[in-house]
DNA sequence: CGGTCCCTTGATATTCATCAATATCAGTGG
DNA sequence: CCACTGATATTGATGAATATCAAGGGACCG
């Protein structure tokens, strides 16, 4: 989509590519001085893109390096202890995955690519040297990963608390929200995930999406095909996402000509 | 319960109270020599003992502080868009709540206790420039964050994926390895929160969680008795929270005579 | 001892999962 | 380019799990 598909191994290129990365205030906001990006840099694999479902890392796998999305996306995922896989997360350019594996050294989940993807791997160890050295450095490690427990927070209240067509509501507005921080548009996207991968991670049957994408097209809230997405009312959706319920409910009834 | 009620400001047992605090392994297990756990236990406030439900921090305050639970117990919750609350975790001593809040600047959640609790407060800017200081204490507070977001993933996959009776067993088999590993009784414990709370965490109705409690004395996986619990076979209950989903229904419905 | 909150239990309603049957799409190879 | 194949998505009919509603019983607090 957005690949400059990277001649092989420019090293020009490569050469403080942090620097120029236009996610690097995604990846590190605050507060990190130009030298500090080039040791920083210098520890980051530049990794040739990856094809569509391929494997970052697996449950399991040992624990050496954290990654940041620089292109494409990213789905993690656990197993359930009967064998089946939840969905954790779908990540987006500038995010990191690998940080719940820190702790005990191994992976305790695997992620893999929603599409062809391109990342940097950052080794661990190397961070964690590097944050000594540079104090902003490790305060923006924390920052986060103290991010990252926060937004786990709201996916569990979503989990907890709201209605199916909440919880599709509010996996299409994060989506809009964080596609347009990063330069996209918020109203007309790409869905990269399957409906199977959204039941999932939404704790829905598959079924269940399937029918909410319909309904939610058929009240004006959205166009779908496949798996291109335009958001025709925003506020709407807002207002569905952030459980307004009733009344979203019984708009979404009256359009679809249910009664009870 | 294990309350050693503090007599009113004693400085000498203030003084270095990490090194003495049974729990001093728990909330800073590695690598952190004598020297070192002085000048943390300098930064430390040791608040006196909080009553029954009040407030630690409120959703919106200004973030200063993590706190480390020394004795009691602690629930943290956010606000659902409608006003209710959604219960994002149950603390127990050793563990640090308000790591959500450390990345803007303000508490996405709240935090009350349970019961009659004590608590660490633990100043964030002293507590970042010891980790400067100490390399040690800088990579136990990412390593304790990484286990934070690791646990919340457990968490989605509990209520992404779980029936109602294997979350509750979850809650259980929890509760009883985290007291196990302070040095109670895995079998036997006190649950300090409300079955509201327990419903509104597992995101089950109170009255599900009250009959679950029932049924699952009747098939006599535990005694219960108020906020009492005894479990009574727990490879059964491992069993049931691991989800080996259809044998444990089938054996909790011949138990309660339900057919179908 | 009375009030209030919390818990339990039963009856009913609702949401969503499951099952089943097409329909559509993305590759693959002829 | 088209037909074939398996994966993915939609749609409908049914059922199960759990929420909701309603009422009564205990426990705890003053």
């Amino acid at each position: 989509m957005n690949d400059c598909s990277p001649k092989p191994l420019d090293l020009a290129m490569l050469r403080l590519a942090c620097q120029n990365c236009s996610l690097h205030e995604l990846c590190l906001p605050v507060g990190i001085g130009l030298d500090d990006v080039g040791r920083l840099d210098q520890i980051i694999k530049r990794k040739r893109p990856l094809a569509r479902a391929d494997h970052i890392f697996r449950l399991g796998d040992e624990f050496r390096s954290v990654y940041a999305i620089r292109a494409g996306s990213v789905k993690t995922y656990t197993m359930t202890e009967t064998g089946g896989e939840q969905i954790i997360g779908f990540y987006l350019p500038g995010e990191i995955i690998g940080l719940d594996a820190i702790h005990n050294g191994a992976h305790p989940s695997s992620a893999r690519t929603l599409e062809t993807t391109s990342i940097c791997e950052i080794p661990f160890a190397q961070l964690e040297d590097l944050a000594v050295a540079i104090p902003s450095l490790g305060r923006q490690l924390v920052r986060i990963m103290s991010r990252e427990i926060h937004s786990d927070d709201d996916l569990l209240t979503l989990l907890g608390k709201k209605s199916a067509e909440e919880r599709l509501a509010s996996l299409l507005m994060s989506l809009s929200l964080r596609l347009q921080q990063r330069g996209f548009s918020a109203r007309e996207f790409h869905l990269s995930m399957s409906r199977n991968d959204i039941g999932n991670y939404l704790g829905l049957a598959v079924e269940t999406v399937s029918r909410l994408f319909t309904r939610f097209q058929q009240i004006g809230l959205i166009t779908v095909n496949n798996k291109h997405v335009r958001i025709e009312d925003l506020a709407a959706l807002r207002e569905i996402a952030g459980a307004n319920r009733g009344a979203a409910c019984t708009a979404a009834r009256a359009a679809t000509g249910a009664s009870h």
